[in-house]
DNA sequence: TGACTTCTCCAGCTTGGTAT
DNA sequence: ATACCAAGCTGGAGAAGTCA
């Protein structure tokens, strides 16, 4: 009887606890749509805090511990996406597309936007929204023996396009990965001499006909899968980490780094393949595209 | 002329600790 | 679980200068 009462208690518990997730999650969710919603305005923590009825100090918390981000963080990085989106899709000037994404200073938005996304707005509208390579922590520079491998997997059948993984500093894929990746598709990757610290595993495919033309990558977003591992501390060992790219959801922070055209890469890959060269990962070849395109140190 | 970079200042945010 | 405090930090505004 004790025994009984003690599962029931537990199971109580777990049902309880799934159900404050949830309600944590709901406010997370609410708080997102009303900064989707008043992305020009000047909203603030203590706004975003009141619409959710709950204390600025305590909103923080729930809201970090439902996205992995501040509600702060999240709000600008909403921002940088929309204005992402304004670059490609419209012929609006730069000083336009900062006011209307909420920023008031363009020197604000233009050193945050080449920050995050690895571009300046100009250029990133130059690609296209795409950029030509991405600028990862040269091995040069990295006294490490460490190395993380792993597999990436989707959570449902269906048509798989490229992977990008990428290894962060925080959980949202922004500024400089330490290395990074293009899989032709999901499966097993490897990452050598990645460098001491805490990270964060990051992914993201794009499902859909992979071998169309690229899309508007603001577009692209809206079919996009994702999965985040971490953290991960590593040393000098060998670690593995295992990922499953699930639907994006909107308490997913957005993907502000300018990928490279992976579908681009993704067919080179295949025409190797198809020259019977070994099918290589991107990161164990230096002959590989994909190797000169994301290894190669930034200037 | 428009876009970008760099810098300083400071309001607002984050975070660790604590109380209820 | 929720709220509050306080110290330290972050990021936004705006000015000045550079570049194409």
């Amino acid at each position: 009887m004790a025994l009984k009462l003690t599962i029931n208690s537990s199971a109580t518990r777990i049902r309880r606890g799934g159900m404050v997730e949830e309600s944590i999650e709901r406010a997370a969710a609410r708080a997102i749509v009303a900064m989707r919603e008043g992305l020009g305005e000047q909203l603030t923590v203590d706004d975003m805090a009141r619409a959710a009825m709950f204390s600025k100090f305590h909103f923080s918390r729930i809201f970090q511990r439902a996205t992995g981000l501040s509600p702060g963080r999240f709000l600008s990085a909403l921002r940088l996406q929309y204005a992402k989106h304004l670059l490609v899709s419209t012929s609006l000037n730069v000083a336009d597309i900062c006011l209307r994404v909420g920023y008031n200073s363009v020197g604000t938005f233009s050193s945050r936007f080449s920050k995050s996304v690895g571009m300046s707005p100009t250029t990133y509208r130059r690609c296209s929204g795409f950029a030509e390579q991405i600028p990862t922590v040269p091995a040069h520079r990295v006294a490490s023996t460490a190395r993380l491998y792993g597999n990436a997997r989707l959570s449902q059948l269906g048509a798989s396009g490229p992977v990008f993984i990428g290894l962060f500093p925080d959980r949202i894929p922004e500024g400089r990965p330490a290395r990074c990746t293009i899989l032709p598709a999901p499966g097993p990757y490897s990452f050598d001499t990645v460098p001491p610290g805490t990270w964060y595993l990051l992914a993201q495919s794009v499902s859909g006909d992979w071998q169309t033309p690229p899309l508007d990558p603001a577009d692209a977003e809206g079919r996009v899968s994702v999965a985040t591992y971490g953290p991960i501390t590593v040393r000098r060992d060998t670690v593995r980490a295992d990922l499953t790219l699930k639907p994006a959801r909107d308490l997913d922070p957005p993907v502000l780094l300018a990928l490279t055209d992976a579908r681009e890469l993704a067919l080179a890959t295949a025409a190797e393949r198809t020259e019977g060269a070994a099918p290589s990962m991107l990161v164990s070849s230096a002959r590989s595209p994909h190797e000169r395109a994301l290894q190669r140190p930034a200037a």
